[in-house]
DNA sequence: TCGGTGATTCAACGATCGTTGAATACTAGT
DNA sequence: ACTAGTATTCAACGATCGTTGAATCACCGA
C-alpha cells in the first residue's frame, strides 16, 4: 500500500465523515463524497465494499482510539486512590475530559466525528445497536467504577443516570448552535472551556442525587 | 374540506411522521410515505407543496399543542406560589411532566414525534435553527422562571444547564433501546414510570449545583 | 525491458428519486 | 340533471442514485 493510496483512502474517509455528519447516511451520495475527496466515484468501491462499509469504517477509525484514551484516564484516576474509590466527579471527569481534550487540540479533525455520534446516538432505528457495539465495553467499565463510588446505589438509578449523561454529552458535542440562538449569543456551542467548566459538575450532581440512597 | 380529505391528509402526516422518525428526511421517499398511507404518490403534492413542506407540517402539527400544555403546567406551578418562586424541581417537573403524560396516554401517537425531535435536536446542520423556531419562546419562558428560582445565578450557567437538560430529555424520548442493551434488559427505554421517577430529579440536581452561587 | 500489481479513470447499467399535467371520480348546491 | 370544485388516479419527465466491468495509468522487482 503506497503513500498515495493511504492518503486517498483517508481523504475519502475525511470527506465521508464530514458529509455524513452534516446530512446523515441517506442524505449524502457517494458522488458528493468523492467530489469532496477530489477523486473519481468508482474509487470509493475500490477502497471500500459499499457505501455502508464506508460508513462503518468512518465510525471505526476513531472509536478504538477514543476507547483507549478514556480507559487510560479512568485507570489514572483509580491509581490515585489505591485504598478508597475515586469520587463521582473524578470518574465523570475521566469520561468527558478526553473528549474535550481531543476536540480542543484538533477541532477540525474531531468535530465532525462527534456530530456523527450525536446523530447515531439519537437514531431510534440503529442508535441503540450501533452505540452499544462501539462503546458498551468502555461504558460498562465506567459504570462499574461509579458503582463503587456510590455504595448501596440502586442499579436502575445507575443506568438511567448514565443515560441522561449520554444525552447531555452527545448533544453538547453536536455543536448545533441551538444554545447560541437561545442565549442570544451569550453562549457558544463551540466554547470548549465553557463546557469543560460546567458539564461534568452538572452531571456529577445528577448522579449523586439519583444514586445516593437516603 | 370533506371528512375523507381530512382523514387522508392526516394519514399522510402519520405515515410521514413515523418514517421520518425512523429514517430521517433524506432516508425516506415520498413513494414510501404514500405507500404506508395507502394513497397514490401524487396525492402528496395535492395536499402539500413539496416533501419539505410535508416535513414542516409534520413538525408543526404537534408543536403548538405541546407548547400550550407545557405553558399551562408552568403557570399552574407559579400560581401555587403567589408570593415566592416555585422550586427548581417544580419548574423542571412542569417542563418534562406534560411530555411524559401525552406519551403515557397515547404512546403510539407521540413516540414517533419525539423520536423525530431527538434527531432534529442533534442535527448539526439544521438542529439549532429548527428547535429554536419551534420551541425557543416556551423555553425562554421556563428559563425566566428558573432564573427567579435560582437568585444570583450566572446567566451562562443557566443556559448551559438547560442545554444539558435538553440533550438528556431528547435522547430519553428517542427510545433507542440503548439503555436496554447496556443494562442487559434491567432498564427499558419505554418504561415511562421509571423515567418519571428519575429524570427531573437528576436534572434539577444538576441545575441547583451549577446555578447556585457559592 | 518486461511483466505484474495496485491505483485510478471512463462509461454505463437499472432503479429510484421528487415532481408534474392531464384525465377521472366523487360530492354538494341549485 | 347540471355544474363547480374537491379529491384521487395514471403515466411520465429528467435527474440522480448505488454499483460495476473494462480500460488505463504508475510504479517496482526481475
Amino acid at each position: 500500500m503506497t503513500d498515495s493510496t493511504q492518503s486517498t483512502r483517508n481523504r475519502i474517509l475525511d470527506a465521508a465523515e464530514a458529509l455524513f455528519a452534516q446530512k446523515g447516511f441517506e442524505g449524502v451520495s457517494v458522488r458528493q463524497i468523492m467530489s469532496r475527496a477530489g477523486a473519481d466515484v468508482s474509487l470509493a468501491y475500490y477502497h471500500f465494499k459499499s457505501k455502508r462499509d464506508l460508513f462503518d469504517q468512518v465510525m471505526l477509525r476513531r472509536a478504538d482510539y477514543l476507547n483507549e484514551i478514556r480507559l487510560r484516564a479512568l485507570e489514572e484516576v483509580e491509581q490515585r486512590h489505591p485504598d478508597d474509590a475515586p469520587t463521582v466527579d473524578e470518574i465523570i471527569g475521566a469520561f468527558t475530559g478526553p473528549l474535550l481534550d481531543v476536540l480542543a487540540n484538533d477541532h477540525d479533525q474531531w468535530s465532525h466525528y462527534f456530530q456523527l455520534i450525536a446523530q447515531i446516538n439519537n437514531n431510534p432505528e440503529q442508535g441503540g445497536k450501533l452505540m452499544s457495539r462501539y462503546f458498551d465495553p468502555l461504558v460498562s467499565r465506567f459504570i462499574e467504577a461509579l458503582r463503587k463510588a456510590l455504595p448501596g446505589c440502586d442499579e436502575q438509578d445507575l443506568y438511567w443516570s448514565y443515560h441522561f449523561l449520554s444525552g447531555a454529552l452527545t448533544l453538547t458535542f453536536a455543536e448545533t448552535g441551538r444554545i447560541d440562538n437561545l442565549s442570544g449569543g451569550l453562549c457558544r456551542s463551540t466554547d470548549i472551556p465553557a463546557i469543560n467548566e460546567r458539564m461534568h459538575r452538572f452531571l456529577a450532581a445528577g448522579f449523586r442525587k439519583l444514586c445516593t440512597p437516603d
